[in-house]
DNA sequence: TATAGCATTTACGTAAACGTAACAGGTGCG
DNA sequence: CGCACCTGTTACGTTTACGTAAATGCTATA
C-alpha cells in the first residue's frame, strides 16, 4: 500500500466565502498533483488558470508550489465559476484585492457583478422552466399519438 | 409606396406541436427574406439550416422558395431549439418523418430524446438554483462587509 | 441607366474553458 | 534498472450556432 507522506488532507471546507481572500503562507505547500486532487481539477486546469493570471504559485526550480493563498484563490475561482462568472470576471475581481486595505472597491465591484449575474441566472431559470413546460406538453401530445397508434394496430392482434 | 404583392401573411400560429409535420405545398411561396421576417430569424440562419439538411426549399433559379412544408419544419426546428435540442437531434427526429406511415418510430425516438432532454433541463434548473443560492449568500456577506466598512469610515464624517 | 434592394456563394471568426497531443528531461522507489 | 509520475512548452482540437464579411448577380423602379 502506498501510503507515503500523504498528509495532504487540509480539507477544502474552511469557511470563507466568495471575494474573501485571506492571505497567509505559513507552510503546507502543495504540488500540482496534490492540488488537483484536493480540488478535483486537472493539472491542465491549474496551469491554465496560472496562464490566465488567476494563480501565482511559487516555484521550487520548475516545480509549482501552491500555498494557502493559492488554495484560497482557487476556491474563489471555483466558486465563481459555479455561480456562472467567467474567468475574466473572477480575475477582475481578484485583481482588486489588496491585503493592506478595506477593499471597498473590490467589494463594490463584486456586488455589482453579482447583481447582474443574479439577474442573468434568474432569467436563465425562467427560460429553462418555460422549456420544461413546452417540452412536457409536446411529450404528452406524443404519448397520446402513440396511444392511438397502438390502439389501432394492436386491436387486431 | 412599395406594397407589391406582399400577401405573405400566412401567420405562423397554426396549431401543430413538436414532431408533427403535416405536409402540403399548395401555394404561397416565401422567399428567404419573408421567411426570415415571419419567423424572426436571419437569412444566415435559414441558409445554415439548409446547409445542415434541416430545410429543403425549392429553387427558382438560384432563389430559394419556401413552401408550407418548410414553414412547418422551421417551426419544429425553432421549438426544438427552444426546449434545448441540438440541431443534430432535431434533424435526426425529422428525418424519420414519413408522410405515408404511422411514424411510430419517429414518435418513439422523439419521446426518448425528450425524456432525456427533460432530465437534462431539470438538472440544469437545479444547478442554476444552487448557483442562485450560493451567489445570494455571498452577496449578503459582501453587503455586511461593506456595511462594516462604511460604519467605520463614515462614523467620523 | 443608375440605384436600390434583395438574392447568391464561400469561408473565416467567435465564445469558453479547457482537453489532448507531442516531445523531452527529471526524480523516487522497489 | 525500469516504471510511474513529475516538470516544462507550444499549439492545435473540441463544441454549437450562427455572425460577418467579401464579392457578385438579378430585377424592379425612378
Amino acid at each position: 500500500m502506498t501510503m507515503k507522506l500523504m498528509k495532504a488532507g487540509d480539507d477544502a471546507g474552511v469557511a470563507d466565502n466568495m471575494f474573501v481572500d485571506q492571505g497567509g503562507a505559513a507552510d503546507g505547500f502543495l504540488r500540482i498533483g496534490d492540488m488537483a486532487k484536493k480540488f478535483g481539477v486537472t493539472l491542465r486546469t491549474l496551469r491554465f488558470y496560472e496562464d490566465k493570471g488567476l494563480l501565482h504559485p511559487q516555484r521550487d526550480g520548475s516545480t509549482r508550489l501552491y500555498t494557502r493563498r493559492d488554495k484560497a484563490r482557487l476556491k474563489l475561482i471555483l466558486l465563481g465559476r459555479k455561480v456562472g462568472f467567467s474567468l475574466r470576471d473572477v480575475k477582475q475581481m481578484m485583481d482588486l484585492y489588496d491585503p493592506s486595505g478595506t477593499n471597498t472597491k473590490q467589494l463594490r465591484l463584486a456586488l455589482d457583478k453579482s447583481e447582474k449575474q443574479l439577474a442573468r441566472l434568474q432569467k436563465q431559470k425562467q427560460v429553462i422552466e418555460d422549456a420544461i413546460d413546452e417540452l412536457s406538453n409536446s411529450m404528452s401530445l406524443v404519448r397520446k399519438m402513440l396511444a392511438e397508434r397502438s390502439s389501432q394496430t394492436n386491436s387486431a392482434a
